[in-house]
RNA sequence: GCUCGGCUGGCGAAAUCGGUAAACGCUGCGGACUUAAAAUCCGCUGGGCUCUGCCCUUGGAGGUUCGAGUCCUCCGCCGAGCACCA
C-alpha cells in the first residue's frame, strides 16, 4: 500500500480559497455570459453575533444548486450583500451607545469573514450594503418614481405605536398584540404616513402566484395574506335618505339580517345618532379610541356596542331594523359597516345574544328536522323565511338576490381583500430619508433625481423620542432646506422607508453595482434577469417577496423593466432548530458555525447540514451524525490517492452502480433533495470498495458529483486524478439510461397479499417465465398447497402475487 | 376558531404510479488490529414467539384494494400562518 497523505481539510480549503480568489474562479463576465444563470439567495442582515447554522444552511443549499448549475455549464452569477438598515441594527447601536454607521462595518466585516470561510462560490466584486449611499440613492429614486406616479401617498392613521422600540410598526410587524421584536404591548398612535398603493395591485399580486414556480407553502401564505373575497356591497337607506353601504360574502342571508353594525368611526354616526342617545354614543367611541389598535383586534372577547336610536331599511324585506355601533366592525376593512345575521355569523350571533336583538334563520341547513345548531355558517343549505327565494341553493341564491337588488340600484357585486397600503414610513434614524422636501406654497415636492441621495447625516444623538418626530427633526442644517421648485425656505421629510424597500429592489442592483449614473444598467438587467433561482426562507414569504413583487410590477408599468416577476423560480428552505425550538440568541440555544468548521472543515460542515434532512424541510441541528459524513470524505480520499495513474480495477457492477448514482445525483440535486444525494455517493462509494475497485474512471464523476457539496476537497482530488484546471471547468457526468437499467432484479413473491419468498431474475422478464418458477419455489408451493391459483397479479421487476 | 404542514426503529431519516417498510448515516453491542487506547476494518442492531420458520410493526380507529406509510372517512398530538376581514 502506498503512503497517502492526510486528509488536512485547514490548509486544503485555505489553499482553495486563496486559489479560487487568485485566478477569479467566481467572477463571470457579466457583458459576454453565454449562459447566464443568475443563482440569488436570500442575503443577511449583519447581526452582532455574527453568521448562524441556519444562516449557512440556506446560503449552503443555494450555493450547492448554484456549482451544479455551473458544472452543468451554465455562467452562474452569485452575489452576495447586506440588508443592513433597520430597527435591528438601530436598537443594538442604542443598546450599546454606538452609532449603527460605525458598529455596522463591524458586523459586515465578521460576516464577509464567515462567508468566505464555507467556500461558496460568491462574487464579491458585486457585494452591496442597503446602507452604503451609492445604494440607497437608487432606493429613494424608486420612491421618487412610485410617488410622480401616484403610488405613493401619505395619510394620517392610526398606527401600530410600540412605546420600548418608539416607533410605528407594520401591521405584519405586530404578533399577538405585541411588538415583534421586544415584546412590548403595542399602542395606536394617529401619525401621517407614507403609503405605497400595494392593493391597486392587489388582483395581480394575487392572478400571478397562478403562473410562477414558486414552493406551494409560499403560494399558500400569500393568497392567504391577499385575502380575496367576493361578495357585494348592499344598500340600507334610512328614512331621511342617507344611504348606508355594507360589504357581504352572504348576500343569500340579505332576508336574516335584522340590525346593522357600524364602525364606531363611520362618518354617518354623528349625523344618524338620534338626540337621546347622542352623549352614550360619545362615550363609546371616546372609550373605542382609548384602547390601541390591537386589543381592539383581539378576537376572543365579549363584544361590546351601543345603539344610536336610527333605523334603516332591509333592502330585501323592506323593514326598518336598528344600527348601532360595535368595534368589532372596522373601518379599515370593506365599507365599514356591516349588515348582521345573527342567525348565520359567530360574531354577529354573540352580538345579537348579548344585546337581546332578533334573530331569524333563513338557511335551512341539509338534512331532517333542526340541522345544526344556529348560528349556521355553512353554504350548503337552501333558503328559507326569503320571500321568493325559499328553497334555493345558497350559492344560486346569492347571485340572484344581488341581481334582483340591482335592479332598484340597491347592490354591487365586490371583491374584497384583506391586504393593506404598504407604510413604508418610520420614525427612526437608522434607514434612507425619504426623498420628500415639505414646501409652504407647493407641498410636498419630491427631491429632483440630480439631488439623490439624501444622505444620512452622522449625527450624534440617534436616539428616538416619543413626540413620534424621528431625530432627523433635530438636526437643522439638515432639516432646513432650499424648495427645489420654487426656492423658498423647505423641510425635509424627517421619516426613512421601511428597511422592506431596501430589500424589493436588491436583485436588480447586484448585475450593476459598478454604475454610479443608474440604478440598474438596461442591458446587464436584460441579461441576467429575472432571477433564475431565488432560495430563501419562508418567514419572508408574505413581506419581502410580496413587495419585491409588487416594486417589480411597478418598475415594469413604468417602463423601467421588461418583466413583472423579480423571481420566476422561488423555493423555500427549511428551518434549522436546536432542540426542537428555533434558535435565538435569547433562548440560548445558537449554534455558530465557526467552531465546526474549525474542527471539522468547511466541506464536512456542508455536507453534514446538507444530510441532516430534505433542505426543504429543515431539521434539528445536533452534532452526532457529523463524523458520518468525515468519514466519507475520508473514505473517498483514500480511494482517488490510492487510484492508479494508467487503469485500476474496475467491476461491471460498480459500473452499473454509477450509472445509477449519477442519475441519481443529478436528479435529486436538480430537486434540492440534497439528502438523498449524499446517501447515494455513498452507496456508491460503499460499492466500490466492497467490489475492490478503483479506477480512475469510476472516480471522476463521482469528484465531480461532490463538487457542489465539498467544493474544496473535491478541487484536490480532482488535481490528484491528474487534472489541472478546477473540477468547475469539468462537466456534469451523464448518465447510460441502457446501461443503470440493466441488470438483475429481486422480486417479491406474495401469496394473497403476504411476502413469502424473494426471488431473483434479470430486469424485464416476462410474466409466464416469472411465474413457472415462483410455482416451483418449495416455500411457495407450501402456501398455494392444493388451492387453485384464481389470480396472478405481476408488476414488472417488482412483484409477483398469487391470489389463491 | 380557520387554513396549511408534519407524526415511520434507540436517534436523523429513506421509500416515482398504491407493489419487498426502514436505503444512507449516527448511536449501541460483539469481533479484528494494538502492550493499551484512539483511529481504522468486519459483523449485528424495529418488536415478539412455540425461532430450519412464523406473527406483529409507519400517531389511533375504520374503509377501499389482490396489495395501503402512500388513497378515503373520523379522531389524537406537534408545528406554522392567519385571526372580530363581515
Amino acid at each position: 500500500m502506498r503512503n497517502i497523505p492526510s486528509y488536512d481539510p485547514q490548509s486544503l480549503e485555505a489553499k482553495w480559497q486563496a486559489h479560487w480568489a487568485a485566478r477569479h474562479t467566481n467572477e463571470p463576465d457579466l457583458d459576454r455570459a453565454a449562459r447566464p444563470f443568475y443563482n440569488l439567495m436570500m442575503f443577511p442582515y449583519p447581526s452582532a453575533e455574527g453568521l448562524h447554522v441556519g444562516n449557512m444552511f440556506a446560503f449552503t443549499g443555494a450555493d450547492i444548486y448554484g456549482r451544479f448549475k455551473r458544472l452543468q455549464g451554465f455562467d452562474v452569477f452569485e452575489p452576495i450583500g447586506f440588508d443592513a438598515f433597520g430597527i435591528h441594527s438601530e436598537n443594538y447601536a442604542l443598546q450599546v451607545g454606538t452609532n449603527p454607521a460605525t458598529l455596522i462595518p463591524q458586523n459586515i466585516a465578521t460576516f464577509r469573514r464567515q462567508l468566505r470561510q464555507f467556500g461558496a462560490m460568491y462574487d464579491w466584486r458585486h457585494e452591496l450594503s442597503t446602507t452604503d449611499p451609492a445604494y440607497y440613492k437608487w432606493t429613494q429614486w424608486i420612491f421618487v418614481q412610485l410617488f410622480k406616479a401616484g403610488l405613493a401617498y401619505k395619510k394620517r392613521a392610526a398606527v401600530n405605536w410600540c412605546p420600548k422600540d418608539k416607533t410605528v410598526l407594520a401591521n405584519e410587524q405586530v404578533i399577538d398584540g405585541r411588538c415583534e421584536r421586544c415584546g412590548t404591548a403595542v399602542e395606536q398612535r394617529f401619525l401621517d404616513q407614507w403609503f405605497f398603493r400595494i392593493t391597486d395591485f392587489a388582483e395581480r399580486l394575487l392572478a400571478n402566484l397562478d403562473h410562477i414556480d414558486w414552493s406551494s407553502s409560499t403560494k399558500l401564505l400569500q393568497r392567504n395574506w391577499i385575502g380575496r373575497s367576493e361578495g357585494a356591497e348592499l344598500m340600507f337607506e334610512t328614512p331621511s335618505g342617507k344611504k348606508i353601504t355594507v360589504f357581504t360574502t352572504r348576500p343569500d342571508t340579505v332576508f336574516g339580517a335584522t340590525y346593522l353594525v357600524l364602525a364606531p368611526e363611520h362618518p354617518l354616526v354623528d349625523e344618524l345618532t338620534a338626540v337621546e342617545h347622542r352623549s352614550a354614543v360619545k362615550a363609546y367611541q371616546r372609550e373605542v379610541q382609548s384602547k390601541d389598535v390591537v386589543s381592539r383586534r383581539v378576537g376572543d372577547k365579549t363584544k361590546s356596542g351601543v345603539f344610536i336610536g336610527s333605523y334603516a331599511r332591509n333592502p330585501a324585506t323592506g323593514e326598518a331594523i336598528p344600527i348601532w355601533i360595535a368595534d368589532y366592525v372596522l373601518m379599515e376593512y370593506g365599507t365599514g359597516a356591516i349588515m348582521a345575521v345573527p342567525a348565520h355569523d359567530k360574531r354577529d350571533f354573540e352580538f345579537a345574544t348579548q344585546f337581546k336583538l332578533p334573530i331569524r334563520q333563513v338557511v335551512a341547513t341539509e338534512g331532517e328536522g333542526e340541522g345544526e345548531p344556529l348560528p349556521s355558517v355553512s353554504e350548503g343549505g337552501k333558503l328559507m323565511n326569503s320571500g321568493a327565494f325559499d328553497g334555493m341553493p345558497c350559492r344560486d341564491a346569492a347571485r340572484k338576490i344581488v341581481a334582483w337588488l340591482a335592479e332598484r340600484g340597491l347592490a354591487t357585486p365586490r371583491v374584497q381583500y384583506r391586504l393593506h397600503d404598504w407604510c413604508i414610513s418610520r420614525q427612526r434614524y437608522w434607514g434612507p430619508p425619504i426623498p420628500i422636501i415639505y414646501c409652504e406654497q407647493c407641498g410636498p415636492v419630491p427631491v429632483p433625481e440630480k439631488d439623490l441621495p439624501v444622505e444620512l447625516p452622522l449625527i450624534e444623538d440617534f436616539r428616538p423620542d416619543d413626540t413620534g418626530v424621528s431625530p432627523l427633526a433635530r438636526h437643522e442644517e439638515w432639516y432646513f432646506v432650499k424648495c427645489p421648485k420654487c426656492g423658498g425656505q423647505g423641510r425635509r421629510e424627517t421619516d426613512v422607508s421601511d428597511t422592506f424597500l431596501d430589500s424589493a429592489w436588491y436583485h436588480l442592483r447586484y448585475p450593476s453595482t459598478e454604475f454610479h449614473d443608474r440604478p440598474f444598467d438596461p442591458a446587464r438587467t436584460t441579461k441576467w434577469l429575472p432571477v433564475s433561482s431565488y432560495i430563501g426562507g419562508n418567514e419572508h414569504a408574505v413581506l419581502h417577496l410580496l413587495y419585491a413583487r409588487f416594486i417589480c410590477m411597478v418598475l415594469n408599468d413604468l417602463g423601467h423593466l421588461q418583466f413583472d416577476t423579480p423571481y420566476p423560480k422561488f423555493r423555500a428552505h427549511g428551518l434549522i432548530v436546536k432542540d426542537g425550538a428555533k434558535m435565538s440568541k435569547s433562548r440560548g440555544n445558537v449554534v455558530v458555525p465557526d467552531t465546526y468548521i474549525k474542527e471539522w472543515g468547511a466541506d464536512t460542515f456542508r455536507m453534514y447540514l446538507m444530510f441532516l434532512g430534505p433542505f426543504q424541510e429543515g431539521g434539528d441541528f445536533r452534532d452526532e451524525g457529523i463524523v458520518g459524513i468525515r468519514r466519507f470524505l475520508e473514505k473517498v480520499w483514500t480511494l482517488v490517492h490510492e487510484s492508479p495513474a494508467g487503469g485500476g480495477a474496475t467491476h461491471p457492477a460498480v459500473e452499473q452502480k454509477l450509472h445509477r448514482t449519477i442519475r441519481k445525483v443529478t436528479a435529486d440535486t436538480e430537486a434540492l433533495q440534497y439528502n438523498t444525494a449524499i446517501a447515494a455517493m455513498m452507496e456508491y462509494v460503499n460499492e466500490m470498495r466492497e467490489r475492490g475497485a478503483g479506477s480512475r474512471e469510476l472516480l471522476k464523476p463521482l469528484v465531480i458529483m461532490l463538487a457542489p457539496y465539498a467544493p474544496h476537497v473535491a478541487e484536490e482530488l480532482w488535481a490528484v486524478l491528474g487534472e489541472r484546471e478546477s473540477v468547475l471547468q469539468a462537466r456534469w457526468p451523464s448518465f447510460d439510461e441502457q446501461l443503470a437499467s440493466t441488470g438483475d432484479v429481486e422480486i417479491a413473491v406474495q401469496v394473497n397479499g403476504k411476502l413469502r419468498s424473494r426471488l431473483v431474475v434479470p430486469r424485464g422478464m416476462p410474466q409466464e417465465a416469472v411465474v413457472k418458477i415462483v410455482l416451483s419455489d418449495p416455500v411457495v408451493k407450501k402456501f398455494v398447497d392444493s388451492q387453485k391459483v384464481r389470480k396472478v397479479i405481476y408488476v414488472q421487476d417488482r412483484l409477483v402475487n398469487l391470489v389463491v
